[in-house]
RNA sequence: GCCGGGAUAGCUCAGUCGGUAGAGCAACUGAUUCGUAAUCAGUAGGUCGCAGGUUCGAUUCCUGUUCCCGGCACCA
């Protein structure tokens, strides 16, 4: 005699254990057809589940988040069903729900092609079609092994080994295929309608590089059409700001064969990045930093010194000049503590604050290089700060702040934070760690920031946070970043003396902001898609005439307005206006100024903005004032569509 | 690094079932002096990524290679 609780409150009494589906049945017709899913007591469950006590349930349709994504996880089984009905022989893993879609990934003798998803995605157009009633069974973990050993699935069986001892196992049938899955899922593959498999791609068997390369088939998909299509819609939109695409149009650099992984900076692009490196010049200074240059080229004792040439040796530049062994620098901290070094130092130096725009080349795998965004030469806004264990949180929590000033100016709010905790190999005591890692978490706790552990992810010398910001298609790059280091300043004999006058190692942060400011200025292309604010247009206005007449003015504009530190250009071709107009708009340039005969009688420019506001005519004082506003705001209120 | 896909004019792309290529935009020349997103006409422009092989003949087919793209792995 269960009594079922709805969300809104109400009660249904049943005199016999119900199903999920006969619930919905008895609230109304719509609902029965609707349904995808159950809640019962907070717990998942499909549709067919009896319940048979009193209990709470809420009917799951494609409008919960749940119930999209009970869709998804359907849609990947429906994939993996007329993936196997194709290709005999190819044989199943594991199919999980991700943001926006799902993948499944196969195990097959060939890679799969793009035309075999086509084919693929035709057969579960039909298999939806036939609305094939999916049903849960719940078997031993003997049977189930027997059931998959037998159908050849080896991976599955590995699977079903792994699974924790008394954890439920149930299979999930939907006509004569059937797959292993904790569920839940929708009652028949007619409820899956508007998907579409979007990419196939090479994936290592439980994500190890030692293990095979599977088949991995990524799909998306919807409640309706309607959606799907306007996700399609959204992708290709975001494509259109690639950073790639649009620094190519807006010729702010390039990049080619004969030095894959770094950059060709344009006039236009290293514009953008001086005035970044400038700005975090200014800011480092104001909050305590102090700039140095380190070389480049060093020798390669100090790398194995500091650790570097046993880790990843083998992803260094090395050179050999007369008999000598070096290598180009993949970072700069080694450098930092040989400024340190010298000389003797006190407490009453610390913290000591050295930051670089240093420029370090690593010798990625070919296969991660993307874009501006992952390259094999760069610059980080690097910077170590020297303190004793007792600094650690406050200097962290400066920096946090210090961070996100920084992000403010260039518009960003929508930061991903992340602590990655101690790996495995890693040097320094756990008491120190446990300090370590506890300042970082109170450091991001304090300032109420939302942040996601990655255990085991933190560097081998210590713990670290990582600021992340996403590309624009989704994709997260880490940005930001401080690390707290207990063992290279060890290693490099770093000293300080202290109050009593004994000799201490100094704890080392390792911190940036940036990043890189190649990926750092990519994530800003994408995110602005190049309408970039007045402060960081590489070009802030173009001076146009209407006809030769007003060249001499427009000239005299152009120069006060350079005389001022804007990024100004006359455009005095024998073009009309409108043309001219079109090509500096589609060159993104914030702000055009028309100068016709009325202008020049009235020392004027008629000023227009990319956006096409037409904000009349100014004097040039006027316009000067406007500008400078327009800058000292930075990037904190622009958005512009 | 691994799996798949790609590379044709400055850019975006079409094309050749094997007979050495074409459009739009850009560039250049000339005309036009025209007030807020494309003035008109003409000209020029390519070792079809690179290296081999097959062939009478390869941009096209095959092999290798480089780089790029999408994932995976990696990201100190």
């Amino acid at each position: 005699m269960p009594t079922i609780t709805l969300p809104d409150g109400s009660q249904r009494q049943f005199d016999h254990a119900v199903t999920v589906a006969e619930v919905a049945a008895n609230i109304g017709a719509g609902l029965a057809k609707a349904a995808l899913a159950g809640r019962v007591d907070d717990c998942l469950v499909d549709t067919s589940y009896r319940i048979e006590r009193d209990a709470r349930l809420a009917i799951i349709t494609d409008r919960d988040a749940d119930g999209l994504e009970v869709i998804r996880h359907s849609t990947a089984h429906l994939l993996a069903m007329a993936a196997q009905s194709l290709f005999p022989g190819l044989q199943v893993t594991i199919g999980p729900v991700i943001e926006d879609g799902f993948y499944y990934d196969f195990a097959y003798e060939r890679p799969l092609t793009p035309e075999d998803l086509g084919a693929i995605e035709q057969r579960m157009e039909e298999l939806a079609k036939q609305d094939v009633p999916v049903q849960r069974e719940v078997m031993s973990r003997e049977q189930a092994m027997e059931t998959f050993k037998a159908l050849g699935e080896h991976y599955k069986v590995e699977i079903i080994q792994d699974l924790p001892a008394g954890e439920e196992i149930s299979v999930y049938r939907q006509g004569d295929w059937m797959d292993l899955c904790r569920g839940p899922h929708v009652p028949s593959t007619g409820k899956l309608k508007s998907f579409k498999l979007t990419k196939v791609a090479g994936a290592y068997w439980r994500g190890d590089s030692k293990n095979a390369m599977l088949q991995r088939v990524y799909g998306t998909a919807w409640p309706d059409k309607k959606q799907l299509t306007a996700y399609l819609t959204r992708i290709e939109e975001a494509e259109k700001r690639d950073h790639r695409r649009i620094g190519k149009k807006l010729d702010l650099f390039h990049t080619q064969e004969e030095a894959p992984g770094m950059v060709f900076w344009h006039p236009k692009g290293w514009a953008l990045w001086q005035v970044i490196e400038q700005y975090m010049r200014a800011e480092q200074r104001r909050r305590g930093y102090q700039e140095i240059r380190t070389p480049q080229v060093v020798d390669f004792t100090l790398w194995q010194k500091s650790g570097h040439a046993d880790k990843f040796g083998k992803d260094m530049f090395s050179l050999q000049v007369e008999e000598r062994d070096f290598a180009v620098k993949p970072m700069n901290c080694p450098c930092h503590v040989q400024v340190f070094n010298q000389g003797l130092r006190s407490y009453r130096d610390l913290p000591l604050r050295l930051a670089e725009f240093g420029s370090c080349h690593r010798n990625e795998p070919s296969g991660s290089l993307h874009g501006i965004m992952r390259v094999r030469g760069f610059t980080q806004d690097d910077a170590h700060i020297f303190c004793t264990e007792e600094s650690i949180q406050p200097e962290v929590s400066d920096f946090i702040d210090f961070l996100h000033d920084v992000y403010a100016d260039f518009g960003f709010t929508d930061i991903i934070y992340r602590l990655s905790t101690r790996p495995e190999n890693r040097v320094g005591s756990d008491a120190s760690w446990d300090k370590a890692e506890q300042a970082l978490a109170q450091a991001l706790d304090a300032k109420g920031l939302p942040w996601q552990e990655l255990p085991g992810e933190g560097a081998f010398y210590g713990p670290k946070i990582e600021f992340s910001l996403k590309d624009c298609i989704g994709r997260v790059w880490q940005v930001g970043t401080i690390q707290v280091d207990f063992s290279m300043p060890g290693r490099l004999e770093a000293q300080y003396v202290a109050e009593d006058s004994s000799r201490k190692v100094p704890v080392m942060l390792h911190r940036a902001i940036l990043g890189s400011f190649e990926r750092f200025i990519g994530i800003l292309i994408e995110h602005y898609e190049g309408n970039f604010p007045l402060w960081l247009s590489p070009l802030q206005a173009v001076v146009m005439n209407i006809t030769d007449k007003q060249a001499p003015w427009v000239t005299q504009v152009e120069e006060s307005l350079k005389n001022k530190g804007f990024r100004v250009e006359s455009d005095l071709r024998n073009e009309k206006i409108g043309f001219k107009i079109r090509e500096h708009t589609i060159q993104r340039v914030p702000y055009l100024l028309v100068v016709g005969d009325k202008e020049v009688e009235t020392c004027t420019v008629s000023v227009r903005t990319r956006t096409g506001e037409d904000l009349g005519s100014m004097s040039l004082d006027g316009l000067l004032a406007h500008l400078d506003r327009e800058v000292a705001r930075r990037g904190r209120f622009v958005s512009e569509d």
